[in-house]
DNA sequence: TTCTAATGTAAGCAGTGTAAACATTAATGT
DNA sequence: ACATTAATGTTTACACTGCTTACATTAGAA
């Protein structure tokens, strides 16, 4: 015995969105399905949201939220050098861990945040997280402070993506150093804590 | 007064779904209109690519050999800290130059590059060449070149990603420092060789 | 020249995003 | 309390997609 209207269907949907989107990739999420999941027509979906790239908004929102959560350090006034490090596993294993999730909110499927406010605010408020515990970590000035920040995150970053490509070729057994970069990166992987350590004391350590 | 057979089909497909991929992105790519372009019936591009997939596999093999091309540097004997300087800047350029075509070879769009091994070895290739500069930089062993290599690969990938989401704001004038990530990735996009010379000399001398 | 494999076409299925017109209900103003 | 309006839901339909199956044409090997 339903009731014509749903009452709470925006935020099943999104949370629905967000489970499908994690487990089979966002390209695999069909507004039909996502309507049927939560037992209403194919185009209720559209009074919640616009189009498409909306909804994959509101699930990128979703995660940045969650990435503020997982990075997220506390901070008695000063912040240390192992504090930092701790941070970028954190983000690094956040990033393996909801790779598609991930995908969403770094990737092109929203072109552009400006059209989401909420979106970019919590994208915003990711990073400044990152940035604020950077601020705690020496007299640095702004600009250096940006410097750092930015240096470190493209390099998790990019650790991200690139330990990536390379657990899908890590099946096989590639342990040869010749192999390519998938070699190197599950070499990488395997001492991720020692490698962090060395780059962000390069950081750090101006 | 053309033939039953076209003859050069399929790389008249790949050609012309390079240059669609990288003007609109792949999303946008459909087989149909891409076999309309070509002259050819609806179905006639599934003898030479089994699924879309194995057609971004190409689109993307393109992608690593134009990008080593584009990295490539000539190295007579010994590399200089400013070729990797400028290997670094030619990558990022590429990255930002060519965003979509950058977006299939390092996105989720082909999901496991061991099913296409010409794609595997093209991307390996455009590794190698990354690789082999460094090991001729100075006289480390194998270990430490994958370290270094990987590291200053991960922070020009992770840049590229993170000057992309940069530009999708960066209409709109922000250049308040506190204004979050977007202001620093455009203040270190304008200081792009300063920043890189900083982060690599960290690298590159130990 | 015959046979076969490669390469093309035609028709059609099941699924998609989304627009338009309409139905039901919740909220609001008098 | 009741009429009106806005929010939220449904139905139907369109144009498009990837891909399958059955068939047509032709190039190259036997």
């Amino acid at each position: 015995m339903k009731s014509y209207h749903h009452g709470n269907l925006k935020q099943e949907l999104i949370d629905c969105a967000c489970k499908l989107c994690e487990r089979d990739g966002y390209t695999k999420l069909s507004i039909r399905t996502l309507a049927k999941e939560s037992g209403v027509s194919q185009t209720a979906p559209y009074r919640h949201f616009e189009t498409k790239e909306a909804l994959y908004a509101s699930v990128a929102e979703d995660g940045f939220n969650k990435l503020s959560k997982a990075i997220h350090v506390n901070v008695d006034k000063k912040v240390t050098k192992k504090q930092i490090i701790d941070m970028a596993i954190k983000y690094i294993e956040f990033g393996l861990k909801n790779a598609n999730t991930y995908d969403l909110m770094f990737g092109t499927a929203v072109g552009n945040f400006a059209e989401y406010p909420e979106l970019l605010e919590s994208a915003n408020s990711s990073y400044e997280n990152f940035r604020s515990s950077f601020s705690q970590l020496a007299n640095d000035s702004d600009e250096v402070i940006a410097f750092k920040c930015i240096t470190l995150w493209s390099m998790v970053h990019g650790l991200v993506g690139i330990l990536r490509k390379a657990q899908v070729v890590a099946d096989e057994p590639m342990i040869n150093l010749e192999a390519g970069p998938m070699s190197s990166a599950i070499l990488i992987a395997g001492n991720l804590e020692d490698h962090l350590d060395k780059v962000i004391s390069g950081i750090v350590e101006n």
